[in-house]
Formats: C-alpha cells, sequence, structure tokens
DNA sequence: GTCCGACCGTA
DNA sequence: TTACGGTCGGACG
C-alpha cells in the first residue's frame, strides 16, 4: 500500500444492528426468512462499489474490508469482567443475519475479517493505522462514536445510512473536542452500553470542558485538587482508578495480530455471476437487475446459490454467548464448512466467455451496415395487437421506446403516438434481430372542417392505449431504451406513467464520447450503424410548411416513428458493452442516467415570475434606452442602427476617426465592451452611452421582454429545459428560457432577478457552492497552501495575494485582492500571459511575471498541468474525479493557436467538470434525502453550483440544514474530498434576495 | 427562411 | 484565460 491508495474499512458488525433497526422488517417471500439487515448490507456495499471506480487515480477505493467482532469474548473481559455485561441477547429475527452478511461479503468478493479475542474496532484501529503508515487514505464506513478516536486527516469516517463524512470537524462539532481526545473524553464519561464506568457525574459537556481546560486526562488527574466544583472534585479524586481502566477498555488497540496483510485487502474486480446467484437466492430482485444490468449479465441464466442459513446461537454475532463458538477466525481460516461447501454450488465467474471489450466489438462490428428495411415495419391499430407486443416486449425484457408529439417541448407536447422496437426471437434466437412497430392514437387527416379536420379512423382509443402502455414502461424488470429519455419521460409523465427501468442511448454516448461528436440520433446512427434514419423534414416539412406530427400520413409516420425506435435499440446494443469494456458504467449510472428523472421533475414543477414586474421593468428600460438614442444621434451626428456592430464601428473609426482597437476574427473593427469603455476612459462621451444603450437594450430583449412568453398557458409558471448531454465538461445546459444566465452582477440587472417569486406561503432557498472549482483544484493538485486556506476557512484570494507578493492579509488594498483573483480564475482556465493581460488591463510581460511567481509559490499548479497536458495529448481526454471523460480530439494539431486552446480546455475540463459531476450526485441525493426528512421542498433550478428550491415557510428552517449537508457530502462516499465543501443557502421571497 | 458572427448575460 | 444560450444584424438563398 502506497501513498495515493485508498482503503475502505467497514464496520460490519456495527452496521447489522444498526440497519436492523433502522430497516423496515423485510421477509423472504418463499420461507419468510428475516432478510432486512442483509438487504441494508447488500444495498449499502453495492453502493459503495459502484462508486468504486477501478482507475489508477487513486481517489476511490484501492483496498477494501469488512470486519465482524468475532464474540462477545475479548481481551477486554480480562481487564474488567463486566464490561459489556449488560448486554441482551439479540433478537431472534437477527440472529440467522449474522451468518447471510458474512456470505453477503464474500458474494461481493471482498474480504470478510474477524480475529477472535478482539473486536472488530480493534481490527479496524490496526489496519487503519498501518495504511495511514503507509500514507494511504482511510474511510471507515461506521458512525461509531467509539472508532471516532481513529480518525485524522488522512483518515475519515462515512455514515452510511446518513450519508455524511465524518472528518475532524465534524468530531469536534459533535463532541467538543478532537478526535486525539476521544479517548479520554469516552473514559471520563464512560458507556452504559458497553458498561465502561467512566466517572460519575460527567458527561461530555463537562469532559469535554475539563479536556479544553486540562489538556488530557492524565493531567486532569494530577491536577484535580484545583478543581473548583466540590462535587466535580470529589467524584474525580474518588474514581480515579475507574478513569484509567475505563481509558483502558475505550483504547483501541492499533496492534492486533492480523491472519490477513494490509497488502491483500486490495480490491478485486467483481465476480457478476457469483454475486448474482447471492442475490437470487435472497430474493433481492430489484438489486439483482441492477447488478445484472450493470455487469452485462443474463440473470435469468442463473441459478440462485445455495446458502446455508444458521438459525442458532453457535453461528458467530457479536454478542452470542460464544463459549463453544467454533474455531474460524478470518476468512479462510478454518471452519464454516457449511459456508464453503455452499459456495462451491456458486457457479463460477465467465464461465461463458463473458468479456466486455469483445462483445463490444462484435457488436459493433454486427450492428455497422446492417441494412434497416422500413417496408417490415408494423402499424398496430387495434388492441389485441398491442398486447401482443407488450407481452413480447415483457418476455425478452427489452425494448426499444420513442414518442412521436406535436411540439420539441416536452411541457407542450401533445402525445400522437408511439413506437416500440423488440429482439425478434422467432426470427433469429440467437440475438439481435429487431422488429419495431408505430402506435397512432391521435392522427387527424388533413381534410377535413377548418378546426382541422377529424381523427384518422384505425387508431386505439387514447386510455385504452396508455393503460397498456403503463403497465410496460413502470415495469421495472422491463429495460426500456429510449434516446434523449428525459423528453419521453416527461411526456409520459404528463400523461400519469411514471418509467422504471430505463436506458438513453444519448446520455450512454455522452458519457463515453463528450467531446467526440455530438450525442443525436441521426449522428449516433451514422457513425454507429452507417445508417441515415429518415430526417424529420421529410416526413413533418419544415419552416413555414411545416406540419405537426398528428397531421402526418400514417403510413408515412409508421416508417419515420418505428425507424426510431429501431435504431435505439441498434445503438442500445452497441453502446451497452461499450460502457463495460471502457468502464463507464459508473459515470453513466451514478452521474447520467438518475438525474433523468431528477430533472424531469424540476422541468415540470417550474417557477413563477411575476409579469407585472417584467413588464414595469420593460418600460423603464424602454425610457431610458430611448432617453440615450436621442443623445446617441446628436454625438454621432446621424440616425442609424445603433444595435449593429458594423455601422456602429462605420461611425466611431470611420466617421469620426477614432483609433480602433481590436479587430473581430472577419476583420472588422470590434466594438467590444471592453473596446468602447477604453475609448469612454479617453474621453469619448458617445462610447459610454452605446455601452449603457447596450445594458438596456440587452435586458430588454434578453429577459424582460422574452420571459412572459415562456410562462406556461396551464401551469402559469415558467419551465426551463435542461440538457444533458451538450457540454463537454460534464455541466447542464438550460434553454427555453436559459435560467442560467439571469444577472446578478450588478444592481440594475439583478432587478429581473425580484421577478423570479415563491408560490405564497413558500419561500425561495438558493443554496451554492462557494469556491468549488478552487476547491477541486487544491483537491486534484494537493496544493498544501491550497487546501490548508480551505481547512481553515479563510479567504482564497487573500491568501494567494499574500503569498505572491508577500502582502499582509491584514489590510490588504482591494486591488492587491483583486489581481489574485484573476489569476486564481486564470489557472482554472488555463491561464495564458494573453488572457491574463487581457483580464487585468496589464502588460503582457507583467501577466507572465505574474503567471511565473504563482507557479514558484505554487508550484504542484504547474505539475498538475503539465501533467493533465500530457494526459491529454497521450489519451486523448482528460478525467474528472468522478471518471468522467472529456474528449480533446484536436489537442495534438499542428495549428499553435489550435492546440493551445484544446491544451487550455483540457486543463479547465477536470475542474469544471468535477465540481459538474459534485453537484449532479447532490441533485440525486437531493430528493430521497428531503423525502426522508419529511419535507416538501423542491427543487426547482440549477445553475452549475447553485441549487434554487421552493420551500413552505413552515420547513425553511429544517429544509436549509438538509439541502446543505447533501450538497456538502455529496462527493461520499465515493471519494472524500481532501478540502471541505462549503455551501451557503438563504431564504427569501425572490431569487434575488434568496442568492 | 436559414445561417453565422458579434456581443453579452451566467458560472 | 474555461463552459454555455439568446438576441440582433446582416448576408445568403
Amino acid at each position: 500500500m502506497k501513498n495515493g491508495d485508498h482503503l475502505f474499512l467497514v464496520d460490519g458488525s456495527g452496521f447489522i444492528f444498526r440497519a436492523f433497526h433502522a430497516i423496515p422488517p423485510l421477509n423472504r417471500k418463499s420461507d419468510g426468512l428475516p432478510v432486512n439487515a442483509v438487504s441494508g448490507f447488500c444495498n449499502m456495499l453495492w453502493k459503495l462499489l459502484k462508486d468504486a471506480r477501478n482507475t489508477d487515480v487513486g481517489v476511490t477505493p484501492t483496498h477494501f474490508a469488512v470486519i465482524f467482532d468475532y464474540s462477545s469474548k475479548t481481551f477486554r473481559n480480562e481487564l474488567y469482567d463486566q464490561y459489556k455485561a449488560n448486554r441482551t441477547a439479540p433478537p431472534e429475527d437477527l440472529i440467522p443475519q449474522f451468518g447471510l452478511i458474512r456470505h453477503a461479503t464474500r458474494a461481493f468478493n471482498l474480504p470478510c475479517i474477524e480475529k477472535e479475542g478482539f473486536e472488530a474496532d480493534d481490527l479496524i484501529a490496526t489496519y487503519a493505522r498501518l495504511a495511514e503508515a503507509a500514507g494511504a487514505d482511510v474511510t471507515i464506513v461506521s458512525s461509531d462514536k467509539d472508532l471516532m478516536q481513529l480518525v485524522t486527516p488522512k483518515v475519515s469516517m462515512y455514515d452510511s445510512m446518513k450519508d455524511k463524512q465524518i472528518s475532524v470537524p465534524e468530531v469536534v462539532e459533535k463532541w467538543g473536542v478532537t478526535p486525539d481526545k476521544m479517548i479520554d473524553l469516552q473514559a471520563m464519561t464512560g458507556d452504559s452500553t458497553d458498561n465502561v464506568p467512566g466517572i460519575p457525574g460527567i458527561g461530555p459537556k463537562t469532559a469535554a470542558q475539563l479536556l479544553e481546560e486540562y489538556g488530557d486526562l492524565d493531567t486532569l488527574l494530577a491536577r484535580a485538587e484545583e478543581i473548583k466544583q466540590q462535587k466535580r472534585r470529589e467524584n474525580i479524586i474518588a474514581n480515579r482508578a475507574q478513569a484509567l481502566l475505563s481509558r483502558q477498555l475505550v483504547t483501541l488497540r492499533t496492534d492486533t495480530p492480523l491472519d490477513v496483510p494490509l497488502e491483500d485487502l486490495v480490491l478485486e474486480t467483481q465476480d457478476g455471476p457469483r454475486l448474482i446467484a447471492f442475490l437470487k437466492a435472497m430474493e433481492f430482485t430489484s438489486l439483482t437487475r441492477r447488478v445484472a444490468e450493470a455487469c452485462d449479465c443474463d440473470a435469468s441464466a442463473i441459478d440462485p446459490a445455495t446458502v446455508p442459513v444458521e438459525w442458532g446461537a453457535e453461528a458467530h454475532g457479536p454478542d452470542l454467548d460464544k463459549d463453544e463458538a467454533p474455531g474460524p477466525g478470518t476468512e479462510g481460516a478454518s471452519g464454516e464448512s457449511a459456508a464453503d461447501a455452499a459456495e462451491t454450488l456458486l457457479p463460477t465467474a465467465s464461465a461463458d466467455g463473458y468479456e466486455p471489450a469483445q462483445l463490444a466489438r462484435t457488436r459493433a462490428a454486427r450492428f455497422s451496415g446492417q441494412p434497416i428495411d422500413h417496408s417490415a415495419y408494423v402499424t398496430i391499430r387495434d388492441l389485441a395487437t398491442l398486447d401482443r407486443w407488450v407481452a413480447d416486449a415483457r418476455e425478452t425484457g427489452l425494448v426499444g421506446f420513442d414518442t412521436e408529439t406535436t411540439s420539441l417541448d416536452a411541457m407542450q407536447a401533445e402525445l400522437c403516438g408511439f413506437s416500440l422496437a423488440i429482439a425478434d426471437n422467432a426470427r433469429d434466437p440467437s440475438g439481435v434481430s429487431i422488429r419495431a412497430a408505430y402506435v397512432p392514437l391521435l392522427h387527424k387527416s388533413g381534410v377535413g372542417d377548418l378546426l382541422g379536420g377529424g381523427m384518422v379512423e384505425g387508431q386505439i382509443p387514447m386510455r385504452d392505449a396508455l393503460s397498456r402502455l403503463k403497465g410496460l414502461l413502470e415495469d421495472p424488470s422491463v429495460l426500456k431504451v429510449a434516446q434523449n429519455l428525459k423528453y419521453d419521460y416527461l411526456v409520459m409523465k404528463r400523461h400519469g406513467i411514471t418509467m422504471q427501468g430505463f436506458d438513453d442511448t444519448m446520455l450512454m454516448s455522452y458519457a463515453l464520447d463528450a467531446g467526440a461528436g455530438t450525442h443525436g440520433m441521426d449522428s449516433l446512427s451514422e457513425r454507429w450503424l452507417g445508417h441515415k434514419p429518415i430526417a424529420y423534414k421529410d416526413v413533418a416539412g419544415s419552416g413555414k410548411g411545416a406540419q405537426t406530427f398528428d397531421m402526418v400520413d400514417i403510413d408515412r409516420a409508421t416508417a419515420y416513428a418505428a425507424e426510431d425506435a429501431d435504431v435505439t435499440l441498434r445503438l442500445w446494443h452497441v453502446l451497452k458493452p461499450r460502457l463495460a469494456a471502457e468502464k463507464m458504467t459508473t459515470v453513466y449510472e451514478r452521474l447520467e442516467r438518475p438525474l433523468v428523472p431528477v430533472l424531469a421533475r424540476m422541468e415540470e414543477r417550474g417557477i413563477t415570475i411575476d409579469r407585472q414586474i417584467l413588464s414595469r421593468l420593460s418600460g423603464e428600460l424602454a425610457q431610458g434606452a430611448a432617453a440615450f438614442e436621442d443623445e446617441i444621434y446628436e454625438l454621432a451626428g446621424e440616425r442609424f442602427t445603433i444595435g449593429s456592430p458594423k455601422q456602429l464601428g462605420d461611425i466611431l473609426f470611420g466617421k469620426m476617426g477614432l483609433p480602433g482597437g481590436s479587430k473581430t476574427k472577419t476583420g472588422q473593427w470590434s466594438t467590444s465592451a471592453q473596446v468602447l469603455e477604453d475609448l469612454a476612459a479617453q474621453g469619448v462621451p458617445l462610447a459610454r452611452k452605446i455601452v449603457d444603450w447596450r445594458q438596456l437594450t440587452k435586458l430588454k430583449s434578453t429577459y424582460t421582454d422574452a420571459l412572459p412568453g415562456f410562462v406556461h398557458p396551464e401551469t402559469k409558471r415558467v419551465h426551463t429545459s435542461y440538457a444533458l448531454a451538450a457540454t463537454t465538461t460534464g455541466r447542464l445546459s438550460s434553454s427555453e428560457p436559459n435560467l442560467q444566465n439571469i444577472p446578478v452582477r450588478n444592481a440594475e440587472g439583478r432587478k429581473i432577478r425580484t421577478a423570479f417569486i415563491a408560490t405564497p406561503g413558500h419561500k425561495l432557498v438558493s443554496a451554492d457552492y462557494s469556491q468549488i472549482e478552487l476547491r477541486v483544484l487544491a483537491h486534484v493538485a494537493e496544493i498544501p497552501q491550497l487546501k490548508q486556506a480551505f481547512a481553515d476557512g479563510i479567504d482564497i484570494h487573500a491568501m494567494t495575494a499574500s503569498e505572491m507578493f508577500g502582502v499582509p492579509v491584514d489590510g490588504m488594498p482591494a486591488d492587491v485582492r483583486r489581481r489574485a483573483k484573476a489569476i486564481n480564475f486564470g489557472i482554472i482556465y488555463g491561464i495564458s500571459a494573453f488572457g491574463l493581460a487581457n483580464q487585468l488591463s496589464i502588460e503582457r510581460s507583467e501577466a507572465g511575471d505574474y503567471i511565473k511567481r504563482y507557479f514558484e509559490r505554487f508550484p504542484g499548479i504547474k505539475d498538475y498541468m503539465d501533467q493533465t497536458k500530457a494526459f491529454a495529448r497521450e489519451n486523448g481526454y482528460v478525467e474528472t474525479i468522478f471518471g468522467r471523460r472529456a474528449h480533446y480530439p484536436e489537442i495534438k494539431s499542428s495549428n499553435p493557436s489550435v492546440r493551445a486552446f484544446n491544451e487550455r480546455a483540457a486543463i479547465n475540463a477536470p475542474i469544471q467538470g468535477s465540481a459538474a459531476d459534485i453537484i449532479r450526485r447532490a441533485m440525486v441525493k437531493m430528493e430521497p434525502a428531503l423525502a426522508d426528512g419529511g419535507l416538501s421542498a423542491r427543487m426547482l433550478l440549477q445553475v452549475h453550483d447553485e441549487l434554487v428550491f421552493e420551500v413552505e415557510d413552515a420547513e425553511v428552517e429544517r429544509a436549509i440544514p438538509v439541502i446543505v449537508g447533501v450538497m456538502e457530502n455529496a462527493s461520499m462516499p465515493a471519494l472524500s474530498m481532501k478540502v471541505p465543501l462549503k455551501v451557503d443557502a438563504r431564504a427569501a421571497l425572490n431569487w434575488d434576495e434568496a442568492h
């Protein structure tokens, strides 16, 4: 084990008890075997492991073990025969689960560790300290306070049930002392559940206060006479020996003899079939399905494992009477003959030669250029035929799905029909021949009265079709495959159908190939299938002659719509194995797919805008702009189109003969705000007027005039659309309207934000990450000063200025800090002297000097940038901390400026993209967390580092800590950040005041 | 009608 | 110096 490795230690015994009491009773259907703790345990492990990626980045687990108590009798009973003496026997329903959880651990292909005479905590302590000494990071998956004494900057804990990281600050917050003082604190307070005596009358608060004053227990005992409170003094003096004994009891052993060396805890790849066999034996259907999907295994082909169940108390569990316990120590040491025998019954992995990369190649070859026959598509016109298709889809468990509607806007779209594509097993049992059908529902004939003609005959009634569709789409055991699923998901949701069990080929492509081509269906089809699908405009027309899809002839519609479902399912067959082969399954499943329903709900909710405010602002802006126009014509000596950069340039630099600044790439004089500001500074009043005029007209045309047009006629709210696969870095984008660029930077623009308001009886809550990109930089580049500054919560730009310019933080001139801030941003953007000079309006040489000095003060940054560039050149892509890839195919361009641009983008992408990953994770976790808290708060908007919620007045105080907690802990458990994440949140009646 | 460049709003 | 989307003017057809 080495620096950069990361060891996960799961407190298995702790988990069993906690899960048993926290998770509602769950019994195996076939025989009533209680399995709630096993279920919780398997889900927890799966979650941890799905987050864990097998890369060489080193921030995710490289080593992993689950630790158990062997029995209740340990060396501590030699010290104190009453240790844990008041524990009662475990509940009957828990007893069989001790053994099952050990089986589960092995089915997950994880080391399962226990040691006679020691508690799990001692093993954890020993492994943690060894790993730490080797330079690795450690995450202990537990929330037990007894383990908090182990926390250090390199060792943190993770409460998997609350999804909270516990590091030094959290320990201090909870107990009032740093982790290294936890032993003394516990020695003083004792522990009634473990029967550790402590000192009577001393609780956590008093203990923390005494430790604050005296430093440690020994000093306190030595100077006990000084304590003022008589009772307390007497208690401490009288119970001196008891305190020292308690300290012995609570001190975890870091010298436990280990049967399994640290090095052997290396995290192995999953054995899909073995795990599935176990899960099937437990009858955990949904987890079985998820696992099968993740490893591309066919669960139906795997038999359930034979798992022996031990109802007797002999099976080792922490609190069972173990006098006659069998002899096994650690996994594989001995004993457990029944279990060993059972495991030989498990199917072996890869018996059928499953190998993702090979499968991906086979599939790509098979589908590329395979002809697509439109004449084979069918139109489904009656319920009986639809029922047969639905039954066939259920049979194969896999169906391509697409909706046809009247609008690209999912909130306005009317459903006209839908198409299905399924494997044609009858014709080709071995594989992947596909048949497809279109189900028209609301097609109208072109002829008829002025209202657009009547319904075409031979269409299934909407109600009947939807009822059949509901059964199929809501069944999680049938995988629906769509292209740009969010659209179809939202359309179906508006018809009362909540899809479950789905994949999205667009998002698969995005996870695999962001930056390398687009992810629309037509381009994917041409790229992977060598087939150009029928163009929409060839079916429905375009421009003025365009008709809505319900007016399209049904035969034409069938060819077009069925082909979409067909192509989508073919693309799935090509892309799905690539995810596994290229190790992008986790990115897809954690950061892409789960966001579909989350974003669909946000879009569906929308946000209220106050049209009166906007209308008033529009009036004010119009007046202001008109006044500027008169003055501008006066100063220019003629009337012209102020909004035309070309005409403006001719006036300023031609007619008036002013010195031009820069030129645009087409050779025109630039009239950018920067150029005009420079002219204004040189005493050209016209320039200032133009700048001001532009600001007003921009606000009016882009915001105050445009936004009311987006108010939905029924909901009366504004529903933006988020694009999941639009950026190279992993950010979302927002359009129609874009709610990610609502003004905020100056007072005039901010007025627009006051028009975004909460529903009566509610508040808007805005929660945003503080400096998330710089924190990510500190994390990935391992910059000691940055990490320290964030840990201490000090002003990061001031710290940078202080390091660079030797100016003390106290009383620092604003301009010095401003420069440092610009440099920090520059670093994130892949700095160049040219760009920094531009930003700060200084000479290139001076900017170059700044950069040089920055790199001298923070050499790690230079290393990081060089390494990132080298990685991008070598691989053609870069990676975020969660493994998302951004491709830069032009990074080796022979054109120096193209190359330099790609290098800067490649340096920026891991930083911007990691931040995007973090907020994506927060968004996925947010709704369950709010529901757990009994909160009805609704997430409405995302603006890259900010989430906006609508919260009932009475809930605001409870909701804010939940929201902040989810966001600050969003990276867990996949990785623990080396820098804390900080979130600020505020509630108000409108977005301006909440932000 | 459609496309592109310039400009500017956000993180 | 990174990442976006919207509006406008103006050129093209």
